[in-house]
DNA sequence: CATTGCAACTGTATCGTTACAGATTTTAAA
DNA sequence: TTTAAAATCTGTAACGATACAGTTGCAATG
């Protein structure tokens, strides 16, 4: 019993170049492990001076809580996951997703997880995953369906999600959208304002919510200005460029040619101007255009396309906001946020000298 | 000594509708919770056909091993980073490098973390927290700079990488490059056919490894072809379109004005093509073109451009493959590559009818 | 003086996995 | 038959954190 007396069985000194760990800090502190753990959260049985102490150990040895060990004891992961189409637009609505995303997560504890799938298969597929692996804490998802079972499947196991886009279930849940019905209507205005009275609509896929939105803001327009709508529903902006193009050419060489086209997508509009001009119709004279845009290039491009700009990068950092609102339990109905297009105004060509 | 008697106290009866463990495992089987677990690791010392009985049940029953059991376990995190500005390219390049990647992680265990930053900032901060909390088997970087401190420090200490770009600094590691060389020298060489003699080069920004790689390739080219350098050092890719817009249109409108353009990137040429014609000059008469692009824009709204593509999803899976290849141990020098640029058909203008 | 109540702190068990050091059985060698 | 050597299998401890059920000391109560 010379210097092995052990009245505190708990804390052995650190192990050296370690990382610390709550050990660490019960070790230099002289207090239990759980004391420690307890006191960094602020439980209400640990002594005010104790606390600080402890804080301020911590903070010094730079302490931070090994994931793994807070993941397998307590099932928090502090995960978000986005899951997203391998496929997802061509002129990447997923960057400024992502930027936006981190934006928010940086101040927080929680880590940004990309999941793919294949939207082909089974959109199920990584939602199931996610739950059966308790692989995330909260989900963030794209393409939003009417009837979407994914949505049906987290709300049923209780995973916190936010949804990219609207659903039409009566599940309240938390959601970003832009809004495409006034987006639509908008445009319409601006075109008929020109005179415009044969306008066609490149619209998003059916299956997503914001297929209807758009048609819907899109004939409320055509009705209050007088306008009437050519048929072009055998495309949609899933579709291909070349698709959309050759579509359109063929249109726009018909007796049916439309005079004015709002288009659901940036890309979607690069390919109808081909078209247009493939024709040998002038944009801004035969036709005119107003285009929702995900950035600026249309703008620097082809001023003559009147353009509104969805921000992706703001739908992200809303998106983050509401999971997290979601996971700390605030109730859906208020992490619900609809942004307002807004026209841009045309590039202005330089001025000097 | 009723019911009660305890042969083997391994394993209790799996709780119910949760997630299998190896624990479950071991109860169907009757074996010991080790044996399953070296079983499904492939463990010389287990028997072959305990081996497949193991790996059946697994497989029934849908068995995936627990995440946070591993990583407390063992320190392997089954993570790889992708480590990226918050300021990265408007037109993201990020969107398909996120894409390649995942479609490589799919096949794996590995899953993908995106960990941003300031890169006003400090670079090396993502670098220290995932060494300091383990955050990552893998890390994958971009903007990479000839001496780049976060490729030291992640060699210094043993931490699996690849980088987007290369380094000079002597240290052999994992990367993957587009040949920007090559590519400003190939531009070079179809503007001279075309008869252009005074060119000017949009360049990335000095700090940047890509940025000696492309003007070596340039002055290459202007000796071999007999070309001469139009200075326009004071704008590079990183600056605002409206920037290089201005400082574009002011060298249009001087004596000095170029006739031919390489740019290296897609968006800096948007800027350019708008200062050439902010200057009253005419795109495919006054000035020919080159730039490099990462999607299809370009060539659908200005066909009169060259472009090589930079595929950035073929540069996400290679940069995938690398990390996991050094998180194998694979040396190196076997882990890196370069693209080639291949010069784009121009888009072809419909032929129907 | 015994009892109770409260504040402050702590040990044990546990999450799922794997490293390690046995234990048991079978086979082969002597 | 005895013993050594394989071949298989297994329990314990530990990774770091937290839930839970205490323990301790001290002041207030009766």
């Amino acid at each position: 019993m010379d210097g092995k007396t052990k009245n505190k069985p708990a804390a052995t000194p650190p192990p050296d170049g370690a990382r610390p760990t709550l050990k660490t800090i019960a070790f230099m502190t002289g207090l239990g492990i759980t004391t420690v753990s307890r006191a960094l959260k602020d439980a209400p049985d640990i002594g005010a001076e104790t606390k600080e102490r402890v804080r301020l150990v911590a903070k010094q040895i730079g302490y931070q809580p090994n994931r793994a060990g807070v993941r397998l004891r307590t099932g928090k992961t502090n995960v978000i996951s986005l899951v997203l189409t391998l496929e997802e637009e061509i002129m990447g609505i997923t960057s400024p997703m992502v930027v936006g995303i981190t934006e928010i997560l940086a101040g927080t504890q929680y880590h940004l997880v990309v999941t793919p799938y294949s939207s082909t298969k089974d959109p199920l597929g990584p939602i199931r995953y996610i739950l059966d692996t308790g692989a995330a804490d909260g989900v963030i998802i794209s393409r939003t369906e009417p009837h979407d079972p994914r949505v049906t499947l987290m709300t049923e196991r209780h995973l916190p999600f936010a949804t990219h886009g609207r659903t039409e279930m009566g599940i309240v849940h938390p959601f970003h959208d832009f809004d495409n019905e006034r987006f639509a209507y908008e445009a319409v205005r601006r075109l008929t304002e020109r005179g415009r009275r044969r306008l066609v609509l490149l619209e998003p896929p059916p299956n997503l919510t914001f297929h209807s939105h758009m048609r819907t803001g899109f004939e409320r327009a055509l009705k209050d200005f007088g306008a009437e709508a050519v048929s072009f529903h055998h495309v949609n902006i899933d579709h291909s460029l070349l698709a959309i193009r050759d579509a359109f050419e063929q249109l726009m060489r018909s007796v049916d040619a439309p005079d004015g086209i709002v288009s659901g997508s940036g890309s979607g509009a690069i390919a109808l101007i081909a078209g247009v001009e493939a024709a040998g119709k002038k944009l801004g004279e035969d036709v005119d255009m107003v285009s929702k845009v995900p950035s600026d290039f249309l703008r620097w491009l082809r001023p003559e396309v009147m353009t509104m700009y969805e921000d992706i990068r703001v739908a992200g950092r809303e998106l983050a906001r509401a999971v997290i609102g979601r996971i700390e339990g605030k109730p859906p109905e208020t992490l619900q946020s609809l942004s307002q297009p807004e026209f841009q105004r045309p590039m202005s060509t330089s001025r000097k000298s």
